[in-house]
DNA sequence: CACTCTAAGTTCAATGAACGAACTGCGTTG
DNA sequence: CAACGCAGTTCGTTCATTGAACTTAGAGTG
């Protein structure tokens, strides 16, 4: 266990997630709240600053500065400096964003995925599963390259969004 | 695309998430609420009944009920007579929920894992990747037996817990 | 048929969270 | 010092959640 639940007061969820027997229920008590998985997201993307998390998720500041103390009290983000950084419990994350997402692709998207993740050594993209069809294993995060895919939008055009349809390395720090 | 998020009225965080170019956005447009997937969760786990839900998980009977429609306007639960069962879509957020578990136990839990997954051929644990550690393929949910852990709280008497820590197939109706 | 019991679902007032706009604090730059 | 940009707080409004009470529907019984 390397970050105590019980230490985070005025969780929103806590008090009726915790009576749950069932270790989601305590997940759920950290990335389960409005918010929370997209600013994950965006950190394993490569995203760390305030105003970046807030340019691009058009979020109130008030729950962005909430979320984000909250994610660093749970030890998922961690502050250095003015920066937010994805720690390793925080990476550990990215299996459930990443199946989440493609969940979303296969039923609720016409256009296909939004975005596309590639074995940077193979040059294949990843599956369902998180598996390089090349190398047919699981591919850690810091092996993958993220490139726009069909279903994105390309009528936003604030910096981030635009910096992020660039390829990039997933943790790789955007550029501004 | 199986079914139509947009058709989804009154949904909380649609109008947000909506913007969001991502894949994951429209899945948390879907199971992002709160409650949501531990709805999905216990549905899973076989539990079909309006009643069966609202013992387990303690939640307001009115937000179940927003739940359960939300979910089979979704295309995730279906409902047969009284029964709210489970798709496929919703059998396809198995990954998604099992990695989330695992996340929890892995990092917040005390105790050790809450439920065990054992592949019923193999008798093995899978692993966090959802895959049997003697067969070595990712294990299909019919083919998963669960079996109490020890983070679980043996405190929890409702007929629904109990009969939930009996070792049981997933998505085999739970015997009352 | 009336009577009762139970499970499913709605309504409602009170509470708490999210929202967006305005404001504060602060370190830089001109 | 003034002006600026970034980070974060405050605050009134709006919206969701909560728990309790209530309604509805169906099944079983005398």
């Amino acid at each position: 266990m390397n970050h105590a639940a019980g230490n985070l007061v005025r969780m929103a969820l806590g008090k009726d997630y915790v009576r749950q027997d069932c270790s989601l229920a305590r997940a759920l008590e950290v990335v389960g709240e409005r918010w929370t998985l997209l600013i994950v997201r965006d950190a394993l993307y490569g995203v760390r600053r305030f105003g970046h998390f807030l340019a691009h998720l058009e979020i109130p500041r008030a729950v962005l500065s909430a979320r984000l103390q909250a994610l660093v009290e749970a030890g998922v983000l961690e502050k250095r400096g003015g920066d937010y950084v994805i720690t390793d419990t925080g990476r550990d994350l990215w299996p459930v964003v990443h199946a989440l997402a493609r969940w979303g692709d296969r039923n609720y998207s016409d256009q296909g995925p939004c975005r596309l993740f590639l074995h940077i050594p193979c040059g294949k993209r990843i599956d369902a599963d998180g598996a390089c069809p090349a190398c047919g294993r699981v591919v850690p995060l810091e092996e993958l390259e993220m490139h726009p895919g069909p279903g994105l939008d390309p009528a936003r055009d604030d910096p981030i969004s635009v910096a992020l349809r660039t390829p990039h390395r997933l943790l790789e720090p955007i550029a501004v």
